[in-house]
DNA sequence: AACCATTGCGCAAACGATTGTTGTGGATAA
DNA sequence: TTATCCACAACAATCGTTTGCGCAATGGTT
């Protein structure tokens, strides 16, 4: 693909193509004279080092891989900015590798992965995901893989995610304390195959418990689509035991009750108090004075990413698990 | 890194390196016998072939390099998805380059992908891009580059984009027909560098002329970004000649229209007339009756990638510039 | 003047896979 | 029996770069 090579510019001043190739890496064996003659006609002549060629000498590829189960979400756009922003000030290439919530895919990726030779991988399970068997392989030729988000939490793997359940908790207890005063909580979570949602739920039912209040039957729903959340809320709204509180683990779930919210014209503020797990976006969108726990997908990207650099540096990092910031932010309204 | 090799399959079977390879593709020179015995051992040692030599030998990659100006935004994630669908069908990975909007950091790109060997190339440009000087090299290389969304139109490479000026005018245009009836028309654009924001720019004045409207002073902006573009908002809504229909360039330019509609409780329906250029999230999410001009982030996305693929595959392409359909949608209530 | 350390460069072997060419043994045909 | 052909594998070169080693000059030291 690249025109010209090493051999060529080493013909051209009739050296040697070690020469050449030490001159253009400032290698104290080369005299000056050379190594200047040697940048000048690759300037000239517009020379550009052949990847594949460096890889395959170095064992290294310069690269890292990302893979994550979907992209056009609230979350992942702001994880990718991140982490690429981090790959790039290392002088890293990112592939980003998409498994489409899909199990099989997310095993071929992790195959490209090994077949490319990425130096280290940051990984977001998808829903379908019940183990991480397909990653052991990459994991025992000594590539770091670093979890992240939707992760196995019974694995030895490093990983960094949200505290979801002490956010859970958080909110909940929110609600339900001096502020608020709710006396009758629901929640909305996502699909409860995932690591997230039953973190969520755990905080959830604790701080119910704390509170005295039996988290019996009808208070926890689970939603696999936006669709699905505005669907629950829609019923929950014209039950007869009406909650007071809702919390909400997701932006995804957030938007479909917005949406419930508007075509149905509801006017909440008096009826029932909402707390989302968000990254803001959607709370400031709509104006509301709505209390949130702000998880930063920026944040994890960058979070992860400098964890991998860091075990790619060769750092010894005992602790393997590592959590996030989420803080309250009261309301919506005030400014950041 | 990938520990086992073609070499080490020889060894241990006794046999040449290059049979093994053949084996291993199914080459008809090689005995039955023989490739089961190569499979089966490569089955068990976990034989994974090694890309960097492969692409070294072959002087192919399998990847397509992806330059584009910005991530987290309403439009570029529903474009990565499409693309990503369409590379993985066709067997090919995706290197995502983020060039944040910087003229630099697309010219760095632009080596990487020629460093890399990528294949083939998509880009949308940066509000920077004046010209695409930086990717010359790479279609004197023969490698196929298509430009999307944001380009540069008189160029003489393969663009595909939204048929702004169109859109725009019929966007206008029905604003100020039988329906709505507008009399006094104002629009907010993005950044003026954009060739998106020229294109639009013109089919709002054409539609305006038509109608005999003077374009006159104040009645276009240019908003920089999603505050920007409330701020403008705000100054239109309390000025002396409020206009009673406003043509909105993009999703982000909604974004902050909104935020002040709702920051100011402001009741729309009666006194301005809306309509956007938008995939139709924001629209949906409202639930208002808003008339919007659909554009695709992941129509063009896949359009794009299948345009590049042709283009791999040697396909003779006269027709240099593409653009995909922008349906007007006349209502964001009415399902899709 | 003989010696040694340094400097600067070439030589050649890798990295792992592919591929054109050559070689070998056995079957077939004359 | 001998010439011919085919099926199957081995050989070796190659992709572009890197790197350990060797070896000539060079210059400085006694």
């Amino acid at each position: 693909m690249s025109r010209v090579t090493i051999k060529d510019l080493a013909r051209y001043l009739n050296i040697n193509p070690s020469t050449v190739s030490r001159a253009l890496r400032d290698h104290p064996d080369v005299s000056a004279r050379v190594k200047e003659s040697v940048q000048q006609l690759a300037d000239k002549l517009g020379y550009k080092p052949n990847f594949a060629a460096i890889n395959l000498r170095k064992g290294k590829s310069g690269t890292i891989g990302l893979i994550i189960p979907e992209i056009a979400t609230y979350f992942f756009p702001n994880v990718i900015k991140a982490i690429e922003e981090v790959t790039h000030l290392k002088g890293y290439n990112l592939l980003i590798l998409h498994s489409n919530d899909n199990i099989d895919r997310e095993i071929q990726n992790a195959e490209i992965c090994a077949r490319l030779g990425v130096e280290g991988i940051l990984v977001s399970l998808t829903k379908e995901s019940s183990d991480i068997e397909h990653f052991q392989e990459l994991m025992y030729e000594g590539r770091p893989i670093v979890f992240f988000d939707k992760i196995i939490h019974d694995s030895l793997a490093y990983k960094i995610t949200i505290p979801g359940e002490r956010a859970a908790y958080e909110a909940v207890n929110f609600l339900l304390s001096k502020h608020t005063q709710c006396k009758r909580m629901a929640g909305i979570l996502g699909d409860e195959r995932l690591s997230i949602t039953q973190d969520r739920l755990s905080g959830f039912n604790r701080a119910l418990k704390e509170h005295q209040i039996a988290t019996g039957s009808g208070m926890v729903h689970f939603a696999h689509s936006s669709i699905e959340g505005g669907e629950i809320f829609e019923e929950l709204w014209n039950s007869s035991r009406r909650p007071d509180g809702l919390f909400l683990m997701s932006d995804e779930i957030l938007e479909g009750v917005m949406k419930k919210v508007h075509q149905l014209k509801i006017d909440l503020r008096h009826e029932m108090k909402l707390i989302v797990m968000s990254d803001g976006f959607l709370p400031r969108l709509f104006n509301l004075d709505m209390p949130y726990i702000q998880t930063s997908g920026f944040e994890l990207g960058k979070s992860a990413a400098n964890l991998l650099f860091d075990l790619l540096e060769g750092q010894n990092i005992p602790n393997h698990t590592f959590y996030i910031d989420t803080p309250l932010i009261e309301s919506s309204l005030q400014k950041r």
